[in-house]
RNA sequence: CGGAACGUGGCGCAGCCCGGUAGCGCACUUGCUUGGGGUGCAAGGGGUCGCGGGUUCAAAUCCCGCCGUUCCGACCA
């Protein structure tokens, strides 16, 4: 492509509201412009990468069996009532002239298809995906591309007849997903994640650590341990038991509100306090224990109660039910609440909790003895310097971008569609599926992260847009546009995605930082010191590097160059 | 949805406090110039100052409402 007549608009200047640099460099290099919050418009040189990049994604589905589709985006709204998830907190975007909504995602429509044409355990397995558009309802569209409300994803569901068999599709599409970011150049790390309120029995998700990302994870160095923080665990031991458990004694604990208060004014360890959250869980409440000042990790929490809708109890309801406020609420004498506990304090006594009453707390609490704890679970959110579950090594926190993220979901959508097929016994079986996705525009996204300076993008020669940028110093110079013209067309005609900066009357310094900022992996600069000697010069756009190249070696040495 | 900020040619910003001719840099057009790291000179084109209402002789500027965008938080299947 020629850049006299590329449509390629650069900027100097930072766009105000891209604070990432991803975004900035996104609409500095002319890959896209927002249209909207959380709407961007792909222009040619940020579709070219973005199909590089759905290009390897394909290849690999196709490797393991898939089979592409092209699904519709408009879905009748009946099809989300059927499975519950129309009315999903910030899920759905509709339109209002038709009983029509914006798929999110393609569980339904898959489900749709196999209910009418899946009959028999012999038509499965399946492995079906599509590359395509889809829409969320975001409240807040964020960070360029990485939190859109329309965006393209590659989406996959296994079909099958056995859960040995859906174990399989999810092992295929993790080997896929490994080389799928491997060959992307990304620095990812997989991790083991909640399956949330998808359902299911598995899931993990392909990360990039980044300080830009929303998700926060758990990360050993030593023994590769890799958890999201939903539902990480550390090495963290039980608060201890005593001999002998004490009676119970109501304290005078005068304007103590928090658990720090608490500790510094009775003067005793956090792991002797019992901290107690109140909740509601479908409308009822749950009062949660927890050791000292750990924080309940709502996510384990939705999962321990099986799911249903979670929220924390207003203080006014908390005042009406219990007769005290937040900071006094124990487990002693509290009727109508539902009470479980984190494992930490399992067994426990000598612990002090809150009265239900205000400005008091009681002592001498023996779990054993005084509560009944309906069960124990995990509850608590991992905190910093905390011991690796597996090998005790010091757990790393981090942030990352989500790629990819692959789940067992099971038969939950196939049982709401009726999705079955007849087994060897005849039997009617609901089809056992997993959704596995992708996240396009994340992987440029991801990748930019990753690879730029503060020239510009440094693109790898998977994504590039172009592998090389020839650069003609001079378009007054007859000898530069005819050499540098013949380069550009042996190239392309090698098979060398080339740009070529021919554009009159641009000057050679505004030439070096547009390419610098577009950055393709290789430039050839064409001028008139290295054609005295028959030479370009090479430059590799990632370390700087320069090299003089006799005119005939310049094809066998991009290709030699692209092939490293 | 809570908190905050911003909205002025395509982009980045000043002007607003203290009301009175709409300005700067980049980009764009024309001519000359320069030609290995965003050349230089000159002459130009382009703005309902987000929208609506109010105050005033007069509003980019003051007041009210709305919309939009961004950031922090909540949310993120």
């Amino acid at each position: 492509m020629r850049l006299s007549k590329a449509f390629i608009p650069t900027q100097k200047e930072i766009p105000a509201d891209a604070t990432i640099p991803s975004h900035q460099l996104m609409l500095r290099a002319g890959l896209m412009r927002q249209l909207t919050a959380g709407v961007y418009a792909f222009l040619p040189l940020g579709y070219n990468a973005m199909m590089k990049a759905m290009n390897i994604v394909r290849e690999e589905m196709n490797a393991i069996g898939g089979q592409e589709f092209l699904l519709p985006a408009l879905n009748p709204e009946s099809l989300w009532v059927q499975t519950g998830r129309r009315n999903v907190q910030n899920f759905i975007l509709s339109i209002k002239e038709r009983d029509l909504v914006l798929a999110p995602t393609h569980e339904e429509v898959i489900g749709w298809i196999a209910s009418m044409h899946i009959q028999s355990y012999k038509d499965l397995p399946q492995i079906w995906y599509q590359i395509q558009t889809k829409f969320r309802n975001e409240p807040r569209p964020r960070s360029g591309v990485l939190r859109g409300r329309q965006f393209i994803m590659k989406d996959s569901y296994t079909l099958d007849a056995s859960w040995e068999g859906l174990d399989k599709g999810y092992d295929l599409h993790a080997e896929a997903y490994n080389k799928i970011f491997t060959r992307c150049g990304l620095k990812f790390f997989v991790v083991g994640a909640s399956s949330g309120a998808m359902g299911g029995t598995g899931s993990q998700e392909f990360m990039v650590e980044s300080g830009s990302g929303e998700d926060t994870v758990v990360l050993c160095d030593k023994c590769g341990y890799a958890a999201n923080l939903e539902i990480a665990t550390s090495a963290i031991s039980g608060v201890t038991r005593t001999a002998n458990s004490k009676a119970l004694e109501e304290i005078h604990t005068p304007n103590v509100k928090t658990i720090d208060e608490l500790a510094t004014f009775l003067n005793v360890d956090h792991d002797h306090l019992a901290k107690s959250v109140v909740y509601r869980h479908n409308g009822k409440p749950v009062l949660v224990l927890m050791a000292g000042n750990d924080q309940l990790n709502e996510s384990k929490f939705s999962a321990a109660l099986g799911g249903g809708e979670v929220a924390p109890m207003n203080a006014e309801e908390l005042l009406g039910l219990t007769g005290a406020d937040g900071g006094s609420i124990g487990p002693i004498n509290l009727k109508g609440f539902r009470i479980i506990a984190d494992k930490r304090l399992e067994g426990a006594n000598g612990l002090i909790s809150g009265a239900n009453k205000n400005d008091y707390h009681i002592a001498n609490i023996d779990m054993n003895r005084d509560v009944t704890v309906e069960e124990y679970f995990d509850l608590r959110i991992v905190d910093t310097g905390e011991l690796c579950p597996k090998c005790s090594a010091q757990l790393k926190i981090t942030h990352a971008i989500e790629l990819g993220h692959i789940f067992k979901l099971g038969t939950k959508y196939a049982d709401a569609l009726h999705a079955t097929y007849l087994d060897e016994n005849g039997q009617s079986k609901p089809i056992i599926m997993g959704s596995y996705g992708i996240g396009i525009e994340r992987i440029i996204a991801c990748h930019l992260e990753q690879s730029h300076d503060d020239k510009g993008i440094i693109w790898n020669t998977a994504l590039a847009p172009y592998q090389a940028h020839v650069i003609a110093i001079n378009m007054n110079n007859k000898d530069i546009v005819l050499h540098s013209n013949q380069i550009y067309r042996t190239l392309t005609e090698s098979g060398i995605d080339t740009l070529f900066d021919d554009r009159p009357n641009v000057t050679a310094g505004f030439k070096f930082n547009d390419a610098d900022l577009l950055g393709m992996p290789f430039q050839i600069i064409v001028g008139e010191k290295g054609l005295k000697n028959n030479q370009v010069e090479v430059k590799r756009r990632k370390t700087g590097e320069r090299t003089m190249v006799a005119l005939s070696e310049i094809i066998p040495t991009i290709k030699k160059l692209l092939s490293e």
